[in-house]
DNA sequence: CGCAGCCATACATACGTATTCACATACGTA
DNA sequence: TACGTATGTGAATACGTATGTATGGCTGCG
């Protein structure tokens, strides 16, 4: 039960001062390759660590970063969004092969959480993602800015980019998807997704897949574009409507896999196969898109590459650089549920 | 650009001295409510935080925990188990309820961890989610009590539980899984899954599966056990090795989601029917498991009650009281893939 | 031989809070 | 009036580190 060992401790049995110690653990040039030696050596003996709270204080700064999801209100406790979990893992990497801490937190969109973090020196950034309507936390955002916190966003950068903030290249991943659709031999392609402003990086995939159409010379038909959250139900209820529209479509493209799961399994009720009759292309990659049969086709954001952006975004802002905006590629991942049989 | 606001700035506009600020704030009853108020609207005025880091040192605690993933060495860095990922949402909410951050990290198991997070004050206690063979981190958590380190892990208590532990009923959950596949009409289920000590938490459900059998008067077949690990490709394999041994199978009981989704696809790809021709349960309740076709009947691992233990046995290691372990129940979710036609 | 210049280390101090102790005031009792 | 007690606040200090400044020993050059 005997106290922890402090620098001094280290410096005693290395014969040396306190502030010598400090030095030689933080690396300092200043101290000589013989000293540095014998001080490590002592702290290897007792254990030694250096007080985080202590050297936040002194430095003012923590080595923490914050990772904040931030949500619409739900009773219940939704779930993460599972393009940022699958972050997560990377990001804790990341961050730690640079010698940073990662706090995490969830917040509800109506909670006054601000720069609480960065105020009370538990971090020294904030890396921000959030899911739920834009417009909704937009001026939770502006507040951050006024009072100068350093945070990284992840979002979309067709919305007026409020802070800075990494994206992936949504429009393009539209893009791609239905292009690859089109060259399948597909031409009545549904979309399924909102096109609501709040939901921008939504409303990109959405371009994206205009593009691709008008590209092949076919003009996008409203009678396609069916209007739904990320949710499975989403897909059920799209088909459901496309059915009723009597819409005539040979392909999906949902602009995330949940719903296009849930197109897979409304179509398969129905007895349309996926993907002779129907083929299907989602964006996210989830782990289920590579689990689900027949394999689902999707666009994936990277979240390895995501993450270092976020990281090295976040860290740049910290050390005063200037904040600049990342655009990542997306890839499309052609898996079984596009691939129309000869 | 002007610096934040100490005590000493509140102490001042409230017209009191920092101590009775630091008092105030704590909600130390020796200070009037009259001059806590005045503290408080100063406080609120200047948009003050307390620094956690002049607190923590004081104090000498951090007010938080760290959440520790420990795995086996990969080389790419390995996707976190999904069970665990679900685990976070709650556990980050049950954190903040109870004023405490949450901080996470990975570890390889190779590394050299130990206490590192308390010993730097930088978390009051651990929590450790391991994967991969127990017998490989069994000597990590000897050397964390030889320590005295604050921490909770989850785990079987059939191993030995070293350390405070949670559990969830794997016992108990195999054999509700078995004994339902043996009401719908069952005989010959096959169990995929290993039997290997190092993972206890396998080999808690194979005895369950075990005693369902026998319950039911089935004596257990070596050649319907089928080894293998977590991975959706070591159900295609179970299947393949099944069908070799000409082993006659009816249904199986995966041990883990992933396995069962596997064994799906290969006897999807065989032409056999599911749940048709061959019921399927899993373990573990992972999205995915919802989602696949049929959809996959399973038991689950109550996350909101696992966060809740985890938490609730680490303050109470904290605040000196005694670590005590803790079981606690899985349920079945049937779903489609077990359910036997008329 | 003396002085400038450099290197390695020591001394002193500041970071912002929480807590121990002392103190002043007010009150009730003898 | 004198005294004990309860109550609210202030003064002083410690927590463990990092860093600005001072110091001592050394080399090299005139």
């Amino acid at each position: 039960m005997e106290r922890r060992p402090t620098s001094f401790d280290i410096a005693a049995l290395a014969g040396v001062s306190q502030p010598t110690v400090s030095r030689a653990l933080s690396g300092n040039p200043s101290v000589s390759e013989e000293t540095r030696a014998r001080v490590l050596a002592a702290a290897e003996q007792l254990n030694y660590k250096v007080d985080k709270n202590a050297s936040g204080l002194r430095r003012r700064s923590s080595r923490t970063l914050a990772l904040l999801f931030f949500e619409e209100e739900t009773p219940g406790g939704a779930l993460i969004n599972p393009f940022y979990l699958s972050l997560l893992g990377p990001m804790v990497r990341s961050c730690a092969e640079r010698g940073y801490d990662l706090l995490i937190s969830f917040q509800q969109l109506s909670s006054d959480w601000h720069v609480d973090y960065e105020d009370s020196h538990k971090a020294d950034g904030i890396i921000l993602l959030g899911y739920g309507d834009y417009l909704q936390y937009r001026p939770k955002l502006e507040k951050l800015i006024e009072r100068g916190a350093h945070f990284v966003r992840w979002g979309s950068l067709s919305d007026g980019a409020l802070g800075a903030t990494v994206s992936c290249d949504n429009e393009q991943g539209g893009f791609d998807a239905t292009s690859h659709l089109l060259q399948q031999g597909r031409r009545r392609i549904a979309f399924v997704g909102t096109v609501d402003p709040g939901y921008p990086e939504f409303l990109d995939r959405w371009k994206g897949y205009c593009r691709a159409l008008r590209a092949a010379g076919i003009e996008p038909d409203e009678r396609l574009q069916c209007d739904g959250d990320a949710a499975e139900v989403a897909g059920a209820t799209a088909v459901q409507r496309l059915i009723a529209r009597d819409a005539d479509f040979d392909a999906v493209f949902a602009a995330s896999d949940l719903a296009a799961i849930g197109v897979m399994h409304a179509l398969h009720a129905l007895g349309r196969s996926v993907p002779a009759d129907v083929s299907i292309v989602g964006f996210d990659n989830i782990p289920a898109a590579g689990l689900s049969s027949p394999r689902l086709t999707t666009v994936s954001q990277n979240p390895r590459q995501a993450s270092e952006a976020l990281i090295d975004a976040i860290l740049t802002l910290i050390e005063g650089g200037g904040a600049k905006n990342c655009l990542l590629p997306a890839r499309l991942i052609v898996r079984e549920s596009s691939i129309v049989p000869h």
